[in-house]
DNA sequence: TCCATGACCGCAA
DNA sequence: CTTGCGGCCATGG
């Protein structure tokens, strides 16, 4: 039987664990890679479940805006800003700064 | 088993 | 320009 159980969250981590270091991805942009075009939520939720993996750097992963929204879910508040800053990425006001530079699209980086 | 919520995004008025 | 609503999958009570 096909016991073809998509784990989007497996999938979610995948690719987050793919982000390279100093750059910054979105929600949105990573349920797109994956198909889910209006699945955001879920890979926010995913990132959720992420905190007891070690090897999901959810702190690379924020809204559209480059918002930190996930901060609070943190160890502490203000360590998803620490873990980014010591990427490279400078946030200020829970805002990735250059969100534009620093943004990492799997569609044209990791598509090869 | 059913209902409600969630680290979001996109579109319409 | 701003505001409001629906949609996606999974988890919890």
């Amino acid at each position: 039987m096909s016991n073809e159980k998509p784990n989007y969250f497996d999938l979610v981590y995948q690719v987050v664990r793919e982000i390279p270091k100093g750059r910054v991805t979105s929600y949105g942009t990573i349920a797109n890679y994956l198909g889910l075009k209006s699945g955001a939520r879920m890979v926010g939720y995913a990132m959720n479940a992420a905190h007891t993996m070690s090897d999901v750097p959810a702190q690379r992963v924020v809204n559209r805006q480059g918002l930190l929204t996930g901060k609070a879910h943190f160890e502490t508040p203000t360590k998803m800003q620490e873990l980014l800053e010591a990427d490279g990425v400078k946030v200020e006001n829970d805002r990735v700064l250059d969100f534009e530079k620093v943004f990492w699209d799997p569609e044209k980086e990791l598509d090869l």
